[in-house]
DNA sequence: ACACTATTTATAAAGATTATAAAATAATAC
DNA sequence: GTATTATTTTATAATCTTTATAAATAGTGT
C-alpha cells in the first residue's frame, strides 16, 4: 500500500514540474515507509549508505519542496528540530513527553472548531493543528515497574 | 487587571522559592502587559532600555524558570524561534499565515479529544494543544483592496 | 552586617537551518 | 543521440537560536 502512496507522490511531483532525482526518490521512499516522523538529520543519516555524498542541504531543500507541494507536513514540537510527516489522510498526534514517541490517531469533527474560531476572530481559517501530550504505554509500564 | 495578574504571578513565584530579581520582575511585567506572544529576543530588546547590561541568557533562563513553574507557556510554531505566552485561562490561538498575528479564542470541550486519544493510543494524556491557521481580517482586507 | 546560595553577566559553544557558488545532472529541443 | 539550458546537488560557510560555563553580583535569612 505504501508502494502506491509513493507512486502517487511521484506522479504528483511530476505534475508540478519538479524533477525526480534519485535523492528525492529516496527521501520520499523513506518518509512513506517510516512511521517515526523523522527529523531532517534522521533522514540524512538513514540515506548515508545509499548516498555517501549527499549533502544535508539536499535533505532540507527537498523537504521544503515537498512541503510546498503539500506532500509533507513539518511538525514543530518543543524540541530543537522539526519533524517531517508524509501527508496521507488527516490525523492527529499523541506525543510521549518521556520518550518522544509519536502515535497517530483519528478524530472527526474538529472542523467545528475552525468555524467557531473564524467567527470569533474574523480570520479566514484554512486548517488547524492539534496534538495531545502524555505518557505512552511503554513509559508508563517502566514507571510502574520501578 | 493585569496589575493583579502580575501580583499573583510574583506571589506564586515566591511560593515556590524562586527569588524575585528586578530582571524577573521586568520580564514578567512585560509578558503580562504584552498581547503579542513575544519571542525571547523581543523581550530582550524591549528591556534593553531598563537593563542595558542584561544578558540574553538571563531572558532564556528566566523564561525556562517561569515555564517550569507553570506561569508561562512556550509556543513553537513553524518559524525559527519560540514564543512565550503568559498563562491566564485556557485558550487557543488563531495564527495569520500572512503577517504572523496571533489572536486568542476560547473553545470548550476538547477534553473529549483527550479521552478518545487516550483510549486509542494507550497514552496517559496530560494536556493538548491546538491552533487554527488562516488569514486575519487586516490581511484579507489588503488582498481584497488590491 | 555576614554568610550562603541563587542569579546574572559575559562569553563561548552547540545545534539546526539557510545561503552561496561551483560542479553535476536531468529534461528538452534539435 | 547530442547539445543546450535550467535545475539540482554538493561542499562549505554563515546565520540564528538556544544552551553551557565560570566568574562576578546580588537576595535572603540570620
Amino acid at each position: 500500500m505504501s508502494e502506491m502512496q509513493l507512486r502517487d507522490a511521484l506522479d504528483s511531483l511530476k505534475g508540478t514540474g519538479v524533477r525526480i532525482t534519485p535523492q528525492r526518490h529516496a527521501i520520499l521512499e523513506y518518509l512513506v515507509g517510516s512511521m517515526t516522523h523523522p527529523t531532517a538529520d534522521d533522514i540524512y543519516k538513514a540515506l548515508e549508505g545509499k548516498f555517501p555524498n549527499m549533502s544535508v542541504a539536499t535533505v532540507y531543500n527537498n523537504l521544503r519542496v515537498f512541503r510546498e507541494v503539500g506532500l509533507v507536513k513539518e511538525l514543530t514540537y518543543g524540541d530543537s528540530s522539526s519533524r517531517f510527516d508524509f501527508v496521507t489522510t488527516d490525523h492527529y498526534h499523541a506525543i510521549c513527553q518521556n520518550c518522544g514517541k509519536i502515535v497517530d490517531f483519528h478524530y472527526p469533527g474538529l472542523d467545528e472548531v475552525e468555524h467557531l474560531a473564524s467567527h470569533v476572530t474574523g480570520f479566514k481559517v484554512n486548517n488547524h493543528r492539534m496534538e495531545v501530550y502524555g505518557t505512552c504505554q511503554d513509559c508508563s509500564a517502566v514507571k510502574e515497574a520501578h
